[in-house]
RNA sequence: GGCUGGGUGGCAGAGUGGUCAUGCAGCGGCCUGCAAAGCCGUGUACGCCGGUUCGAUUCCGACCCUAGCCUCCA
């Protein structure tokens, strides 16, 4: 039985579906303006994990994940660039797609995007005015009115009076609450608008969600993600116009993945402290970041720094190193080990155990190869089974093993490969001093030999 | 100030009311020309102070420290 740590009721609930064996789920995406970041590749991979997990469950999953291609942000840097806008979407969306496919990240069944849902989100604001949940300002905008809906304020447990207590809440003249939030953005000189009954304008970010959401998945569905820092108040934003717009309950579970922080602080564009995937994917293979981030539980924060890659990277050699030479044959359906990662992954998709059992299978395949066991080829294929599972181990180990990334010491295979034959002429002659300067060269290079029974063999450290 | 989280062995990171997380690093052994890899063995870890309990890292209370949100943000 699977449990999700829902934050609407801050408490692991036991996951049911509300069609029998299906799920819906949509998850907050990128808006487009930069390369992704570590941080945005963490929520990419968590439910991408989570998609994994349902489906390998036997749902019926129908995956949904937005694109925010119209904000203010776009419009800032498309300015600055002296692009258009068009252009610098499509060109960030290749990027955040190519970035996505070397982590493995499976595309989602839906990609929405913000500028082709502008009919159902004017429809959305039209039913939220017709019912008297928003507003048009003196400025033309278009408003929602918090206090008149009455669960405002329970995903992130905040009251009203609490957030107004803040000091940082802005006052605008328009807006009847300071925290009434914009639906409906007037159009200003030089900005991309569309018609609409209030006007030429451009929606604002928070009913962009609840519109797309509603538009694929229907009124009321069973899992909503994101970001932690989407739950205020995108997400609050999100069910306050949805639930008013159509009287219905929104979303069942809501999951919120936590940060990457570097140095204990939050990694953020703001911050200027990020890491573009493009630049750890030079010095890192795309696999060791994906296991970086699963080895910690999807809602705890996640310390980046080139040590915890290098740890990452050591201990996912050692599960390609137990599969290396070896042929997988058939994985068995019963196993303790297969139980143990599913219970793993029930558990709010406790990832860090199921990768502990991945390791004490690991173990297993070894000790069995050590004894010439014949169940190593099946343990071997129960192995890179569940790998995949959360999108790992599924390379030739060799390939893995041997790959090189961009800034890497420099050795190619091939003089790798001349390097060694030549030491195991010295060695062939017993020249014990010239085979191990001939190692030592390699180990410098990052290079580690293996010499065993049917000769030498080779990875990058 | 309000609302959420978190403090675990050298490091990373799970978890539990009373023998095991797991990985990296270290140490000893086997193996090896020597290594590497692998296997075997090895570490009196749970912020502080009280309380409940036969027994608490795990439950309760106070305290200290820390992160996030309250402004765009995965």
């Amino acid at each position: 039985m699977l449990q999700i740590y829902n934050s609407l009721t801050r408490r692991k609930e036991t996951f049911k579906s509300m069609i029998p064996g299906q799920v819906r789920m949509y998850v907050c995406g990128l808006t487009v303006y930069d390369n992704m970041h570590i941080g945005h590749a963490r929520m990419l991979v968590v439910f991408d994990m989570v998609a994994r997990w349902l489906r390998d469950s036997d749902y019926k999953l129908t995956y949904v994940r937005n694109i925010t291609d119209i904000d203010d942000k776009i419009i800032k840097r498309a300015a600055e660039n002296g692009e258009s806008i068009e252009a610098l979407t499509t060109r960030y969306i290749a990027s955040i797609h190519e970035d996505e496919a070397a982590l493995n990240v499976q595309r989602p069944d839906i990609e929405p995007r913000a500028m082709a849902s502008i009919p159902d989100i004017v429809d959305m604001i039209a039913v939220l005015i017709g019912k008297g949940f928003a507003y048009q300002g003196a400025n033309g905008d278009i408003y929602y009115s918090v206090n008149d809906f009455a669960g405002y304020g329970k995903l992130s447990g905040k009251r009203l009076e609490d957030l107004r207590a803040g000091a940082r809440v802005e006052v605008d003249e328009a807006k009847r609450d300071a925290l009434d939030f914009v639906l409906w953005k007037a159009a200003k000189p030089g900005e991309p608008s569309w018609p609409s009954p209030w006007g030429d304008g451009r929606p604002g970010w928070h009913i962009e969600c609840s519109a797309m959401s509603t538009a694929a998945l229907g009124n009321h569905f069973d899992i909503h993600g994101g970001g932690m820092d989407l739950q205020f108040p995108h997400h609050e934003n999100e069910i306050a116009q949805s639930e008013a717009a159509t009287g219905e309950h929104f979303v069942n579970v809501w999951m919120h993945n936590g940060f990457v922080n570097i140095d204990d602080e939050k990694m953020s564009k703001s911050l200027g402290n990020f890491f573009t995937v493009r630049d750890v994917l030079k010095r890192y293979q795309p696999e060791v970041v994906r296991y970086f981030i699963l080895n910690s539980h999807y809602r705890s924060p996640l310390n980046y720094s080139d040590k915890s890659l290098d740890m990452a990277a050591s201990g996912l050699s050692r599960l390609y190193t137990a599969l290396r030479g070896i042929k997988a044959e058939q994985a068995p359906a019963d196993s303790e080990f297969r139980e143990r990662f599913k219970a793993a992954m029930d558990d709010d998709f406790n990832t860090p155990i199921a990768i502990s059992v991945l390791f004490d299978l690991a173990r297993e395949v070894n000790r069995q190869r050590d004894a010439g066991g014949k169940q190593t080829g099946d343990l071997a294929a129960l192995l890179i089974e569940l790998g995949a599972v959360l999108g790992i181990l599924q390379a030739d180990p060799e390939i893995y093993l041997q790959a090189d990334v961009e800034e890497s010491s420099g050795l190619s295979a091939a003089q790798v490969e001349a390097l060694i034959a030549e030491r195991n002429s010295a060695r062939q002659g017993k020249n014990w001093s010239e085979a191990d300067r001939i190692r030592k060269q390699l180990t410098d290079a990052g290079i580690v030999l293996e010499d065993g029974a049917d000769g030498t063999i080779w990875r990058r450290q």
